[in-house]
DNA sequence: CGTGGTTTTGAGCCCCTTCAACCACCGTGG
DNA sequence: CCACGGTGGTTGAAGGGGCTCAAAACCACG
């Protein structure tokens, strides 16, 4: 999937830009791949700031948000490795980026995507990946309007496992606060329902990132 | 071809072909449309039917829309005319979609856009009709997850007066359920913050479908 | 006029938030 | 070795915003 990305991206060793524009791109297909690594909490791009490149996670984890004037956040998404996040329709960016843990991403120049010479396969593999990233958003808006506390983080645990290698033992990157924005709750009620799923004995907490799913058919269908 | 829609629509009891299935549309890079007319909540297609089709609203407002087992509903957008609805990934569809009001709309086939003769414009054009849906999408992932009731019914009165050609007067083609099943609020809700914002000064309501905005700045200050 | 669908309004309650305290872990330095 | 501060997580108590249940009002249409 996404074979010229990738190529361009496996062509390259993963140093440590700083930024897209401080390094020269290479002379290959799709030669615009730049190499970037981000500490925890890093900011990778910002609300309005000026577009121009998408991301491709090579490892860790990335979150993307919005904010409200009075700082009210909502997470749209948590992206793991292979993912591509950054895609615009102007040249300003309306959501921020964010590394969750110290992470390494591929950043292409979109003009290089779409330009003139574009390939129709290199578009309609876009054209999917976009389909994709608005799937996700349509099943979490069920989600955010009309799922209870309960609810929502069965389902988060269960697409989290489903991401990760659907193993039982599941081990989250992110903070409470983070699930908390993620999922349009506060962080106290994100551990209440943690406790509360234990209590129901559907999970164990090894510790409090690392969750074991007892049961994954009661919780899907608890997540409704 | 494109009798296989005219057929397979007419076999439903509430969906009617708007023009005989013998017409011809127009050779166009989208000759393959087909106009179709629906009746007030008629349905254009279910979550869970096969694919295979994107349509276009000529006139009318269609509700997108996906469903709890519990019956709980939330829309994830109203369409009205001039845009597009029904993209999918696979063959299977996991949204409904129905019409508001009495509705025509014109369906193009999925293969005959994406196939292998497609122009890398066309491609091109569904991007960024998908991106522009991945954008409301994720604006409204923080209206749900973030913002207060009244907050969101301004923000939905200012969305509505914007695409109906921004003018102070609003019609409002959808039942106040349907609002709510789009904000992620109740009927009463929906109906008291109307209320309210007529007690504010900041509406007048000509009927519960006409609705006048007083002050549009106002407006977007409450919707944060 | 009735009639059915839609909208409004009222009263009580509950889920989640808010505010606050406490705890668990961890790297640092005395 | 333990005190120490800082981050992140848990737990408790109280309050409120939106929901539920209920009934009345409104309106288009026969």
């Amino acid at each position: 999937m996404l074979t010229e990305i990738a190529t361009a991206e496996s062509l390259r060793p993963h140093t440590h830009a700083a930024f897209p524009a401080s390094r020269k791109a290479p002379e290959t297909l799709l030669s615009v791949g730049v190499p970037m690594s981000f500490p925890r909490n890093g900011e990778i791009f910002a609300e309005g700031e000026t577009a121009g490149y998408v991301y491709k996670v090579v490892s860790g984890v990335v979150r993307v948000s919005k904010l409200l004037p009075d700082g009210r956040r909502q997470i749209s998404a948590f992206h793991l490795p292979g993912d591509m996040f950054g895609f615009e329709i102007g040249d300003i960016h309306h959501c921020s980026a964010e590394a969750v843990v110290p992470t390494k991403v591929v950043a292409f120049k979109w003009q290089g995507l779409l330009g003139a010479g574009a390939s129709t396969s290199l578009v309609r593999e876009l054209l999917t990946r976009t389909m994709i990233g608005l799937r996700h958003t349509e099943d979490h808006l069920l989600l955010l309007g009309r799922k209870n506390a309960l609810e929502r983080l069965a389902a988060f645990l269960l697409e989290m496992a489903a991401r990760s290698g659907s193993a039982e033992m599941l081990d989250l990157a992110m903070p409470r606060h983070d699930i908390a924005d993620y999922l349009g709750l506060t962080l106290e009620t994100v551990s209440r329902m943690f406790a509360e799923l234990k209590e129901m004995g559907q999970i164990k907490l090894e510790s409090a990132r690392r969750v074991r799913l007892l049961n994954m058919d009661k919780l899907r269908a608890i997540a409704a």
